[in-house]
DNA sequence: GTGCTTTCGCTACGAGTCGTAGCGTAATGC
DNA sequence: GCATTACGCTACGACTCGTAGCGAAAGCAC
């Protein structure tokens, strides 16, 4: 997961159950404790496993907690709903429905916010879980592209910019919505949201 | 701040410099050690008081920091700048600055972390921090139905919803732009980012 | 099978932080 | 002066941290 040695083909290779086991373990510890009250000490015996093994495959609680977070990103798809509104509002509802579950709420802010002070722990959230969710904006934009909602970007730069623009729309708005105002992105909201966002898109953009 | 006792009258009174010093001091440890790092006993010595001073006053690291970074916004307000459109672009970057400020970064996150575990704290966070930048939302619509730019709306609940709807989206991309994406919201992404939620409000409200 | 290598579980350890209690002193109102 | 509260200081048990050391287990090469 975090120590890929390919060379090492001798010794006793490590138990990919432990692995699942720790990271479940850890989910279901951000559940019942949350983030400051977690110990690895207490994952372990979760997991069933001794503490030093779990220091063998993760450097601290920032990286598993990371790691641990990142699968809850796993099931993210676009549906072909067919059109670029419904797509989106259907990419926005999975992320909320992700975001409704404590182990998501509790780990992300806090990894997040050690990430400000943390550049390889900012890597590693952006590798394992923002460039996750960025696919799916790319995704649903080469889909709409393809029904002819959208056209074909001219300019690659400001395309990259554009996407960057609603990414950070999309999560932010998703984020603050669910953790800040604590109320909950139901399908309401979404819809109020992706009807703003489009037409402002559509207005900005042909502007 | 945090213990008003009103009926106090006599006895020595808590020292108010004592409250900015230890406030002070927070967010100096919050830029130099981060969140994880700081503790009450450090921020103590950097006050100049006794640490046991520092937990009759709040009740713990989560409480300190709240009211810490409050302190951080209480500089917002909404400039005339004469259009909807560029008031909307002085408060976001306003806001932009503030969270550029490490003891924001690192502080602010991860009380709104710890407040997904927390309902007091979350409360906390509301009355002191998220409150305060939501007037400035309401300040900006009255300024601008003053103006013209704006139609009285009709419809109180759908007014109410329709702010809260703004203030996610302003406040969650700022916050999701600098905290996860980790990189500046300058003027050139304020204003592409205005362009996109003024036109969207427009183009959605009208239709 | 025999070895070599690596992982595993377990125990123990010093270091650091936590939040509190106790004490004498300082500062205010009556 | 007296009651009351805040302050600085020290000390304390409890807890978590991350690491080291040990013997046993589980693979792979031969």
């Amino acid at each position: 997961m975090q120590s890929r040695t390919p060379a090492s083909r001798t010794g006793r290779p490590r138990s990919t159950a432990a692995d699942a086991a720790i990271l479940a373990a850890t989910r279901q510890a951000l559940v019942e404790l949350g983030w400051s009250r977690l110990t690895l000490g207490d994952v372990a015996v979760r997991a069933g496993v001794a503490k030093t093994t779990v220091y063998r495959r993760w450097a601290g609680k920032n990286e598993l907690v990371v790691d641990a977070v990142a699968e809850l990103f796993d099931e993210l798809c676009v549906p072909d709903r067919g059109s670029l509104a419904a797509d989106i509002e259907g990419v926005v509802l999975q992320f909320a429905a992700i975001l409704a579950r404590p182990e998501a709420r509790s780990g992300l802010m806090a990894v997040v916010a050690e990430a400000t002070r943390d550049d390889a722990l900012r890597e590693r959230i952006r590798a394992s879980i923002v460039d996750r969710q960025k696919r799916l904006v790319l995704a649903g934009r080469a889909r709409a592209q393809a029904r002819g909602e959208l056209p074909a970007e001219a300019d690659v730069d400001r395309a990259a910019r554009t996407v960057d623009l609603i990414f950070d729309m999309v999560a932010g708005a998703v984020v603050h919505r669910t953790l800040v105002s604590a109320e909950p992105a139901d399908e309401e909201w979404v819809h109020g949201f992706t009807r703003v966002l489009l037409s402002g898109l559509a207005s900005a953009g042909s502007a």
